[in-house]
DNA sequence: ATCTTATATTTGTATGTACAAATATTGTTT
DNA sequence: AAACAATATTTGTACATACAAATATAAGAT
Protein backbone atom coordinates (compact mmCIF):
# COMPACT_ATOMS: atom_id res chain seq x y z
CA UNK A 1 0.00 0.00 0.00
CA UNK A 2 1.40 2.91 -0.63
CA UNK A 3 0.39 6.28 1.38
CA UNK A 4 -0.12 8.95 -0.34
CA UNK A 5 0.63 12.22 0.41
CA UNK A 6 -1.21 15.12 -0.29
CA UNK A 7 0.09 19.18 -0.86
CA UNK A 8 -2.49 21.18 -0.19
CA UNK A 9 -1.61 24.38 -1.82
CA UNK A 10 -3.93 27.24 -0.73
CA UNK A 11 -3.73 29.96 -3.06
CA UNK A 12 -3.85 33.71 -2.01
CA UNK A 13 -7.46 33.93 -2.70
CA UNK A 14 -8.50 31.01 -0.89
CA UNK A 15 -6.23 31.60 2.37
CA UNK A 16 -7.79 35.12 2.60
CA UNK A 17 -11.57 33.75 1.80
CA UNK A 18 -12.11 36.62 -0.25
CA UNK A 19 -14.36 35.52 -2.77
CA UNK A 20 -14.60 38.37 -4.68
CA UNK A 21 -11.75 38.45 -7.82
CA UNK A 22 -8.87 40.92 -6.97
CA UNK A 23 -6.58 42.87 -9.53
CA UNK A 24 -3.01 40.28 -10.12
CA UNK A 25 -1.40 43.14 -9.01
CA UNK A 26 -3.38 43.15 -5.24
CA UNK A 27 -3.29 39.52 -5.32
CA UNK A 28 0.60 39.67 -5.81
CA UNK A 29 1.23 42.55 -2.71
CA UNK A 30 -0.69 40.39 -0.31
CA UNK A 31 1.26 37.05 -1.29
CA UNK A 32 4.39 38.32 -0.67
CA UNK A 33 3.28 39.74 2.59
CA UNK A 34 1.39 36.37 3.47
CA UNK A 35 4.49 34.87 2.28
CA UNK A 36 6.91 36.43 4.37
CA UNK A 37 4.37 36.27 7.40
CA UNK A 38 4.80 32.24 6.89
CA UNK A 39 8.42 32.33 6.72
CA UNK A 40 8.85 34.42 9.90
CA UNK A 41 6.12 31.93 11.91
CA UNK A 42 8.34 29.07 10.99
CA UNK A 43 11.72 31.17 11.91
CA UNK A 44 9.90 32.69 15.47
CA UNK A 45 8.90 28.62 16.09
CA UNK A 46 12.51 27.78 15.54
CA UNK A 47 13.81 30.51 17.88
CA UNK A 48 11.41 30.02 20.66
CA UNK A 49 12.91 27.36 22.80
CA UNK A 50 16.21 29.45 22.99
CA UNK A 51 13.69 32.27 24.51
CA UNK A 52 15.78 34.44 21.33
CA UNK A 53 12.92 36.89 19.12
CA UNK A 54 14.19 36.46 15.27
CA UNK A 55 14.80 40.48 15.50
CA UNK A 56 17.40 39.49 18.43
CA UNK A 57 18.49 36.48 16.01
CA UNK A 58 19.13 38.69 13.29
CA UNK A 59 21.49 41.39 15.33
CA UNK A 60 23.53 38.56 16.45
CA UNK A 61 24.59 36.92 13.34
CA UNK A 62 25.36 40.96 11.80
CA UNK A 63 27.58 40.98 15.32
CA UNK A 64 29.09 37.32 13.60
CA UNK A 65 29.35 39.08 10.37
CA UNK A 66 31.98 41.22 12.12
CA UNK A 67 34.39 39.02 12.38
CA UNK A 68 35.67 40.28 15.84
CA UNK A 69 35.56 44.18 14.43
CA UNK A 70 32.68 45.67 16.69
CA UNK A 71 29.75 47.34 15.35
CA UNK A 72 28.35 50.29 16.52
CA UNK A 73 24.44 50.92 16.82
CA UNK A 74 24.31 52.82 13.60
CA UNK A 75 26.02 49.49 11.33
CA UNK A 76 23.50 47.25 13.07
CA UNK A 77 20.80 49.41 11.91
CA UNK A 78 21.81 49.35 8.59
CA UNK A 79 22.68 45.99 7.79
CA UNK A 80 18.88 45.01 9.60
CA UNK A 81 16.52 43.05 7.70
CA UNK A 82 13.21 45.01 8.70
CA UNK A 83 14.74 48.50 9.92
CA UNK A 84 13.80 48.78 13.12
CA UNK A 85 14.32 52.21 14.93
CA UNK A 86 15.19 51.03 18.21
CA UNK A 87 18.20 49.11 18.11
CA UNK A 88 19.16 49.94 21.58
CA UNK A 89 16.82 48.01 23.30
CA UNK A 90 17.46 45.48 21.03
CA UNK A 91 20.69 45.16 22.35
CA UNK A 92 19.96 45.70 25.74
CA UNK A 93 17.96 42.23 25.48
CA UNK A 94 21.35 40.45 23.92
CA UNK A 95 23.22 42.17 27.03
CA UNK A 96 21.42 40.83 29.43
CA UNK A 97 21.49 37.61 28.00
CA UNK A 98 25.29 37.87 27.82
CA UNK A 99 25.23 36.86 24.59
CA UNK A 100 26.60 39.99 23.33
CA UNK A 101 28.36 43.30 25.19
CA UNK A 102 28.88 47.00 24.78
CA UNK A 103 31.39 49.03 25.59
CA UNK A 104 31.67 52.67 24.98
CA UNK A 105 34.18 53.79 22.18
CA UNK A 106 37.05 54.83 23.60
CA UNK A 107 38.31 57.09 20.54
CA UNK A 108 34.64 58.54 20.41
CA UNK A 109 32.33 58.33 23.18
CA UNK A 110 29.51 58.76 21.31
CA UNK A 111 29.83 55.83 19.82
CA UNK A 112 29.58 52.51 21.60
CA UNK A 113 31.07 48.89 20.19
CA UNK A 114 29.05 46.29 20.10
CA UNK A 115 30.59 42.77 19.91
CA UNK A 116 29.25 39.13 20.22
CA UNK A 117 30.44 37.32 23.13
CA UNK A 118 31.68 33.60 22.67
CA UNK A 119 28.44 32.62 23.95
CA UNK A 120 26.48 34.03 21.53
CA UNK A 121 28.31 32.42 19.02
CA UNK A 122 27.90 29.19 20.64
CA UNK A 123 24.13 30.21 19.94
CA UNK A 124 24.22 30.77 16.49
CA UNK A 125 26.41 27.44 15.93
CA UNK A 126 23.07 25.39 17.35
CA UNK A 127 20.68 27.58 15.62
CA UNK A 128 22.71 27.79 12.16
CA UNK A 129 21.68 24.15 10.74
CA UNK A 130 17.64 24.64 12.09
CA UNK A 131 17.10 27.96 9.93
CA UNK A 132 19.07 26.31 7.08
CA UNK A 133 16.54 23.60 7.37
CA UNK A 134 13.73 25.71 7.43
CA UNK A 135 15.35 27.67 3.95
CA UNK A 136 15.75 24.46 2.42
CA UNK A 137 12.02 23.07 3.05
CA UNK A 138 10.63 26.41 1.71
CA UNK A 139 13.05 26.97 -0.96
CA UNK A 140 13.23 23.39 -1.51
CA UNK A 141 9.39 23.56 -3.09
CA UNK A 142 10.48 25.07 -6.26
CA UNK A 143 13.51 24.31 -8.49
CA UNK A 144 16.66 26.17 -8.84
CA UNK A 145 16.11 27.93 -11.70
CA UNK A 146 12.87 29.32 -10.57
CA UNK A 147 14.54 30.26 -6.88
CA UNK A 148 16.96 32.27 -9.54
CA UNK A 149 13.82 33.64 -11.17
CA UNK A 150 11.89 34.42 -8.20
CA UNK A 151 14.92 36.26 -6.47
CA UNK A 152 14.93 38.02 -9.47
CA UNK A 153 11.99 39.25 -9.87
CA UNK A 154 11.43 40.42 -5.77
CA UNK A 155 14.94 42.39 -6.63
CA UNK A 156 12.73 43.93 -9.25
CA UNK A 157 9.58 45.04 -7.76
CA UNK A 158 11.90 46.89 -5.49
CA UNK A 159 13.69 48.72 -7.92
CA UNK B 1 18.27 67.65 -23.38
CA UNK B 2 17.14 64.20 -22.26
CA UNK B 3 16.79 63.30 -18.82
CA UNK B 4 17.64 60.21 -17.85
CA UNK B 5 16.55 58.20 -15.18
CA UNK B 6 18.44 55.87 -13.23
CA UNK B 7 16.91 53.09 -11.73
CA UNK B 8 18.61 51.33 -9.36
CA UNK B 9 17.79 47.98 -8.33
CA UNK B 10 19.95 46.34 -5.32
CA UNK B 11 20.10 42.62 -5.06
CA UNK B 12 19.61 41.33 -2.04
CA UNK B 13 23.11 41.14 -1.19
CA UNK B 14 23.68 44.63 -1.52
CA UNK B 15 21.16 45.65 0.58
CA UNK B 16 22.09 43.78 3.19
CA UNK B 17 25.72 44.49 3.10
CA UNK B 18 26.37 41.01 3.17
CA UNK B 19 29.99 40.00 1.22
CA UNK B 20 29.75 36.56 2.03
CA UNK B 21 28.07 34.67 -0.63
CA UNK B 22 24.77 33.39 0.84
CA UNK B 23 23.35 29.81 -0.53
CA UNK B 24 20.28 30.85 -2.66
CA UNK B 25 17.75 29.53 -0.40
CA UNK B 26 18.70 31.91 2.25
CA UNK B 27 18.93 34.25 -0.42
CA UNK B 28 15.26 33.74 -1.18
CA UNK B 29 13.68 33.56 2.18
CA UNK B 30 15.63 37.13 2.66
CA UNK B 31 14.33 38.57 -0.15
CA UNK B 32 10.82 37.36 0.59
CA UNK B 33 10.78 39.42 4.50
CA UNK B 34 12.79 42.52 3.18
CA UNK B 35 10.18 42.49 -0.29
CA UNK B 36 7.45 42.02 2.26
CA UNK B 37 8.79 44.96 4.18
CA UNK B 38 9.28 47.61 1.67
CA UNK B 39 5.86 47.53 0.17
CA UNK B 40 4.45 47.51 4.32
CA UNK B 41 6.45 50.56 4.51
CA UNK B 42 4.90 52.06 1.52
CA UNK B 43 0.86 51.63 2.52
CA UNK B 44 1.83 52.11 5.95
CA UNK B 45 3.46 55.93 4.65
CA UNK B 46 -0.03 56.53 2.41
CA UNK B 47 -2.38 55.54 5.62
CA UNK B 48 -0.45 57.78 7.82
CA UNK B 49 -1.92 61.23 7.15
CA UNK B 50 -5.46 59.15 8.17
CA UNK B 51 -4.08 58.02 11.05
CA UNK B 52 -4.67 54.64 10.62
CA UNK B 53 -2.48 51.53 10.98
CA UNK B 54 -2.16 49.16 7.96
CA UNK B 55 -3.39 46.55 10.61
CA UNK B 56 -6.52 48.46 11.35
CA UNK B 57 -7.24 49.39 7.46
CA UNK B 58 -6.84 45.50 6.99
CA UNK B 59 -10.19 45.21 9.65
CA UNK B 60 -12.15 47.60 8.26
CA UNK B 61 -11.80 45.80 4.55
CA UNK B 62 -12.54 42.44 6.01
CA UNK B 63 -15.86 44.47 7.71
CA UNK B 64 -16.75 46.31 4.14
CA UNK B 65 -16.44 42.78 2.37
CA UNK B 66 -19.15 41.43 5.16
CA UNK B 67 -21.53 43.15 2.83
CA UNK B 68 -23.51 44.49 5.75
CA UNK B 69 -23.47 40.74 7.49
CA UNK B 70 -21.92 41.63 10.98
CA UNK B 71 -18.62 40.53 11.46
CA UNK B 72 -17.45 38.95 15.14
CA UNK B 73 -13.87 38.38 16.28
CA UNK B 74 -12.83 35.17 15.36
CA UNK B 75 -13.99 35.64 11.28
CA UNK B 76 -11.86 38.66 11.61
CA UNK B 77 -9.00 37.22 13.10
CA UNK B 78 -9.13 34.38 10.60
CA UNK B 79 -8.98 37.31 7.56
CA UNK B 80 -6.38 39.17 8.36
CA UNK B 81 -3.25 38.99 6.33
CA UNK B 82 -1.32 38.74 9.49
CA UNK B 83 -2.62 36.52 11.73
CA UNK B 84 -2.24 38.40 14.78
CA UNK B 85 -3.44 37.78 18.27
CA UNK B 86 -5.19 40.70 19.54
CA UNK B 87 -8.26 41.89 17.02
CA UNK B 88 -9.90 43.08 20.46
CA UNK B 89 -7.64 46.39 20.85
CA UNK B 90 -7.54 46.56 17.09
CA UNK B 91 -11.14 46.92 16.82
CA UNK B 92 -10.99 49.31 20.11
CA UNK B 93 -9.24 51.48 18.23
CA UNK B 94 -11.64 51.56 15.16
CA UNK B 95 -13.96 51.97 17.66
CA UNK B 96 -12.67 54.83 19.10
CA UNK B 97 -12.58 56.93 16.02
CA UNK B 98 -16.40 56.11 15.18
CA UNK B 99 -15.15 53.47 12.10
CA UNK B 100 -16.89 50.63 13.35
CA UNK B 101 -19.36 49.59 15.89
CA UNK B 102 -19.82 46.45 18.34
CA UNK B 103 -22.41 44.98 19.11
CA UNK B 104 -23.10 42.10 22.05
CA UNK B 105 -24.78 39.49 19.73
CA UNK B 106 -28.50 39.04 20.90
CA UNK B 107 -28.52 35.03 19.72
CA UNK B 108 -25.23 33.74 21.53
CA UNK B 109 -24.30 36.34 24.09
CA UNK B 110 -20.21 35.12 23.83
CA UNK B 111 -20.36 36.63 20.04
CA UNK B 112 -20.20 39.96 18.96
CA UNK B 113 -21.02 41.68 16.33
CA UNK B 114 -18.89 44.12 14.38
CA UNK B 115 -19.79 46.42 11.28
CA UNK B 116 -18.00 48.79 9.86
CA UNK B 117 -19.87 52.34 10.23
CA UNK B 118 -21.02 54.71 6.97
CA UNK B 119 -17.57 57.01 8.21
CA UNK B 120 -15.66 53.73 8.00
CA UNK B 121 -17.04 53.20 4.46
CA UNK B 122 -16.31 57.11 3.66
CA UNK B 123 -12.30 56.61 4.86
CA UNK B 124 -12.19 53.46 2.54
CA UNK B 125 -13.68 54.75 -0.59
CA UNK B 126 -10.95 57.52 -0.07
CA UNK B 127 -7.91 55.19 0.97
CA UNK B 128 -8.99 52.58 -2.32
CA UNK B 129 -7.45 54.51 -5.21
CA UNK B 130 -4.16 55.22 -3.09
CA UNK B 131 -3.85 51.83 -2.09
CA UNK B 132 -4.35 50.44 -5.80
CA UNK B 133 -1.89 53.20 -7.19
CA UNK B 134 0.72 51.71 -4.77
CA UNK B 135 -0.06 48.17 -5.71
CA UNK B 136 0.15 48.62 -9.70
CA UNK B 137 3.36 50.97 -8.84
CA UNK B 138 5.14 47.75 -7.51
CA UNK B 139 3.29 45.21 -9.18
CA UNK B 140 3.87 47.39 -12.69
CA UNK B 141 7.61 46.49 -12.31
CA UNK B 142 6.91 43.30 -14.08
CA UNK B 143 4.75 41.92 -17.10
CA UNK B 144 1.10 40.39 -16.48
CA UNK B 145 3.20 36.62 -17.18
CA UNK B 146 5.56 37.52 -14.34
CA UNK B 147 3.21 38.35 -11.95
CA UNK B 148 0.97 35.50 -12.85
CA UNK B 149 4.23 33.36 -11.96
CA UNK B 150 5.55 35.13 -9.71
CA UNK B 151 2.05 34.52 -7.80
CA UNK B 152 1.88 30.75 -8.42
CA UNK B 153 5.72 30.44 -7.21
CA UNK B 154 4.86 32.13 -3.96
CA UNK B 155 1.24 30.05 -3.27
CA UNK B 156 4.13 27.25 -3.64
CA UNK B 157 6.12 28.19 -1.50
CA UNK B 158 3.62 28.04 1.18
CA UNK B 159 2.28 24.53 0.34
C1' DA C 1 -30.52 21.26 38.18
C1' DT C 2 -25.61 20.97 38.60
C1' DC C 3 -21.18 19.87 36.52
C1' DT C 4 -18.24 19.78 32.73
C1' DT C 5 -16.68 21.03 28.34
C1' DA C 6 -16.46 23.97 24.46
C1' DT C 7 -16.62 28.51 22.49
C1' DA C 8 -15.85 33.57 22.22
C1' DT C 9 -13.74 37.31 23.84
C1' DT C 10 -10.95 40.05 27.12
C1' DT C 11 -7.08 41.07 29.97
C1' DG C 12 -2.16 40.87 31.43
C1' DT C 13 2.61 40.80 30.46
C1' DA C 14 6.64 40.97 27.73
C1' DT C 15 8.51 42.26 23.63
C1' DG C 16 8.74 44.65 19.18
C1' DT C 17 7.97 48.81 16.11
C1' DA C 18 7.62 53.68 14.71
C1' DC C 19 8.47 58.17 15.50
C1' DA C 20 9.76 62.28 18.00
C1' DA C 21 12.26 64.46 21.46
C1' DA C 22 16.08 64.51 24.69
C1' DT C 23 20.87 63.84 25.84
C1' DA C 24 25.74 63.47 25.11
C1' DT C 25 29.77 64.20 22.60
C1' DT C 26 32.48 65.95 18.90
C1' DG C 27 33.68 69.09 15.30
C1' DT C 28 33.29 73.70 13.18
C1' DT C 29 32.60 78.60 12.98
C1' DT C 30 32.95 83.12 14.60
C1' DA D 1 36.59 80.00 24.11
C1' DA D 2 31.59 80.27 23.28
C1' DA D 3 28.07 79.19 20.11
C1' DC D 4 26.34 76.31 16.83
C1' DA D 5 25.78 72.36 13.98
C1' DA D 6 26.46 67.43 13.27
C1' DT D 7 26.59 62.78 14.91
C1' DA D 8 25.43 58.79 17.91
C1' DT D 9 22.66 56.98 21.10
C1' DT D 10 18.91 56.93 24.56
C1' DT D 11 14.40 57.76 26.30
C1' DG D 12 9.33 58.42 25.99
C1' DT D 13 4.99 57.35 24.08
C1' DA D 14 1.65 55.04 21.37
C1' DC D 15 0.62 51.19 19.06
C1' DA D 16 1.28 46.25 17.48
C1' DT D 17 2.32 41.36 18.36
C1' DA D 18 2.64 36.87 20.78
C1' DC D 19 1.22 34.06 24.17
C1' DA D 20 -1.03 32.63 28.36
C1' DA D 21 -4.49 33.11 31.65
C1' DA D 22 -8.96 34.89 32.98
C1' DT D 23 -13.77 35.68 32.21
C1' DA D 24 -18.31 34.94 30.31
C1' DT D 25 -21.68 32.35 28.09
C1' DA D 26 -23.70 28.32 25.93
C1' DA D 27 -24.45 23.47 25.22
C1' DG D 28 -24.23 18.78 26.59
C1' DA D 29 -23.70 15.00 30.27
C1' DT D 30 -24.92 12.92 34.54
Amino acid sequence: MYVQILFIQMKIEELLKTNNDMPDSKKLVLNIIVTANFISEKLTEVLKPFSISSQQFNVLRILRGQKNKPANLSTIQERMVSKMSNTTRLVDKLVEKNLCERIVCPSNRRKIEIRITSKGLELLKKLDPLIEEIENNIAGKINKKEILSLNTKLNELRS
